[in-house]
Order: C-alpha cells, then sequence, then structure tokens
DNA sequence: GACGCGTGGAG
DNA sequence: TCTCCAAGCGT
C-alpha cells in the first residue's frame, strides 16, 4: 500500500518504541554520534553522501583534527582540503563545504545557521543533509529519507513503485514526517537509519530478528527482497586512457591539474589521454604533448597498468615512462615537480596507484630509444 | 527530470 | 570476476 495509508492504519507509537528498544540494545556507536556541534554532524553527513560508514571512519576525525571549526575550515587551502578528501570521491562535495564555511566566516561569524531556511541555501545541502543536520545537531522534529529509511519504510509500508521520484518520494518523507516523534526525533531518525543499514539490509534482510516484522507489510506478503523498486543503473563500459610521467634533466616529473569542472576536478595527474577507439597510449600520448615534445621523447622501457572502475565506466590505465630532452613542455595547469613533492597534493585514485608506482621503483637508471611494450 | 559526479565493500 | 549499491546534490 502506499506510505500515506499505511500511516493511518498503523500503530505508530508501538512502532517507535519497539524500534527505539532495539536501537538502545543495538545501534551502533559512530564518532558523529558523539557530537551535536552543528560542525561536525555537517561534516558527517557531507561524507556520508553516497559512501559507506566504513569508508568515512577513515576520514572523519582526521579532517576534523585539521580543520575543527567552521573559521579553521573558512581559512584553510582548498588543496589542502581536497587532499584531506582524497579516496572519497566526489570531490565536489569538499569544495562545497569548504565555500560553505567560507560564506558563514565571512556573512555569520563562523556560526551554523538555525533555521532549516537558511541551512539549505548552503552550497551542498539538499533536502536531505538540511534535514539532517536539523535533526541531529539542532534537535528539530523533521523528516529524514536517505537510502537506509527510503528501504525500510518502502518494505515497512510495502510501497511499490520507484521511491526515488514522484509521488512515492513525496509520500515516503510524509510517512518520516508521521512516523517521527515531537520529542526524541534524534534518536528515532537514527535508529530508523540503523535498522535499515544493519537489519533491514538490500539483500538478504534480517527479517527474523527484526523488531518491525509485525509492522511491515513487505514482510507480511513475503515481498521484502522486492522492494524497494529501484531504477536500473547504467551498465558499464569499458574505455582506455593513457598517461605519462615525463622526466627532465632535473629530475623532474611533469605534472598537470584537473580543470576546475568535471570528473577528479582540481585534483593532479601524470598528463593524461583519454583514448579513442583503437587509439595506442602512445598515439593519446602524442596527441596531449604535442608532435614536437613527443618527437624528443626516450622511453624508459618501463610501464605501469592500472584497472579502475569508475561511475558506468572500467577504466583501464597505461602508463609510460619517457625522459625529455633539451625542448621546454609547456602544457596548461601543468609544472614540473621532484616526486618528493607529490604526495601532498591531492591526485585521483588510479592516478595516486601510479604514483605510489613511481615512488616505488624510482627515477629511471638508463634510457634506452626503444618504445615500451606493456 | 535526467544525468554527471568516485570509490570500495559485500556477496 | 562481476554486480550492486552506499547518510545526495547541482545543473
Amino acid at each position: 500500500m502506499n506510505p500515506c495509508c499505511y500511516v493511518k492504519e498503523a500503530d505508530v507509537s508501538a512502532l517507535r518504541r519497539a524500534l527505539l528498544r532495539w536501537y538502545r540494545r543495538h545501534g551502533r556507536s559512530l564518532p558523529w554520534r558523539e557530537t551535536r556541534d552543528p560542525y561536525r554532524v555537517w561534516v558527517s553527513e557531507i561524507m556520508l553522501q553516497q559512501t559507506t560508514v566504513a569508508t568515512v571512519l577513515g576520514y572523519y576525525e582526521r579532517f576534523l583534527e585539521r580543520f575543527p571549526t567552521i573559521s579553521d575550515l573558512a581559512r584553510g587551502d582548498e588543496q589542502e582540503v581536497l587532499h584531506l578528501w582524497q579516496g572519497l570521491g566526489y570531490y565536489r562535495r569538499a569544495r562545497h563545504l569548504h565555500r560553505a564555511a567560507q560564506f558563514l566566516a565571512r556573512t555569520n561569524g563562523g556560526k551554523f545557521p538555525t533555521h532549516l531556511a537558511e541551512i539549505e541555501k548552503l552550497p551542498g545541502f539538499g533536502k536531505y543533509t538540511a534535514r539532517a543536520v536539523a535533526c541531529f545537531a539542532l534537535h528539530q522534529s523533521v523528516p529524514i529519507i536517505e537510502a537506509n529509511t527510503r528501504r525500510l519504510w518502502c518494505r515497512v509500508a510495502g510501497a511499490e513503485g520507484d521511491p526515488t521520484r514522484g509521488r512515492l518520494e513525496a509520500e515516503l518523507w510524509e510517512m518520516s514526517a508521521a512516523l517521527a516523534p515531537k520529542k526524541g526525533a534524534w534518536d528515532f531518525q537514527q535508529a530508523a537509519m540503523d535498522l535499515g543499514a544493519m537489519i533491514c539490509t538490500p539483500r538478504s534482510p534480517s527479517c527474523s530478528i527484526c523488531p518491525l516484522a509485525d509492522h511491515c507489510e513487505a514482510h507480511r506478503l513475503g515481498k521484502e527482497e522486492d522492494l524497494p523498486q529501484l531504477p536500473a543503473k547504467r551498465s558499464k563500459v569499458d574505455i582506455e586512457h593513457a598517461s605519462v610521467v615525463l622526466w627532465n634533466k632535473r629530475g623532474e616529473v611533469l605534472i598537470r591539474q584537473r580543470p576546475p569542472d568535471g570528473t577528479w576536478a582540481g585534483l593532479w595527474e601524470f598528463p593524461l589521454a583519454e583514448l579513442a577507439e583503437n587509439e595506442t597510449p602512445r598515439d593519446g600520448i602524442q596527441r596531449t604533448v604535442g608532435q614536437q615534445v613527443f618527437a624528443s621523447l626516450r622511453w624508459t622501457g618501463r610501464s605501469h597498468l592500472v584497472r579502475h572502475a569508475i561511475m558506468h565506466y572500467r577504466v583501464k590505465l597505461t602508463c609510460l615512462e619517457a625522459t625529455v630532452g633539451r625542448q621546454s613542455v609547456e602544457l596548461p595547469s601543468s609544472e614540473w615537480r621532484t616526486v618528493d613533492r607529490l604526495r601532498s597534493l591531492p591526485w585521483s585514485t588510479p592516478q595516486r596507484k601510479l604514483l605510489i608506482w613511481l615512488e616505488k621503483v624510482g627515477p629511471p637508471a638508463q634510457r634506452t630509444d626503444r618504445p615500451p611494450r606493456p
């Protein structure tokens, strides 16, 4: 049935009691549950967007140790913010977080706003994140719909259809609002998210130990595995990239910063070519560094292969290595650096694997004119 | 409203 | 190996 009908017929207070009793006993202890500081809750919510708890645990404390307050973050350098975010993905989140902190430092004395309408205007805050901070830091009773609660309430109500849009999405928000108690919304929403994450899992939910099993339409009808009905994902496409580690006579390598928009915006890489159909890595590198420079390259014969999945692509990244002679190499947004000064820059994950490879093998011992054989 | 935006763990 | 999917947002 639809979520609004469900709420009308449900024993809401019994449902709340069962959920909270389970949470008191089994709820997870997570670092962002130990604080009511809006900034710390905010950072956790941004990091957790489309990201698993286990991954965020490796970033959260380190980020806050470096940037303990909004003002500290506002004063920080974007490159350093991105470096702390390196490996988390969706790097636009970090830049929005940084920009929002700068805005609050400039306009609000570095204080986090106390009204939902103000929170929602900040970059990086959508409907969910604004309400999450309002609930978890400001103790407001507001609805919360994200991946865990969407799945949970879809099953509890036995709701068919795509819950990420349209009428059903709106009804789920209404359902969450109707279920959330006026007092104690913090515990209720944390409990709902934990139950979704730990018991009402996407596959093989643990209905036999679920405190809401008696309240669950999907379970009653035996179709908990069929809900929610999420839209299908795009299928994977194979693509190839080629990078080149280019050494000059001073023992420096050429690196390039990616443009401020698009994939890996603002991160650094060894000059990269996205290969066309049937284009070889050397072709792509020639296209990237230019005919003139390419003709003067001396290949070291070393190469490294990285496979990486990103979005709906499977990337095969081939990295070749060469030394360059007299000619100066000028690429946009590029610079020469010694290898020991690359670590402090923010890198995409596949390019960071190239950097680790380079640190391991060290500078090339000898030069050859033979093309590499990957 | 559809698409772009990353990565890693689980099964 | 491969597929699924995660505390979404901006355009």
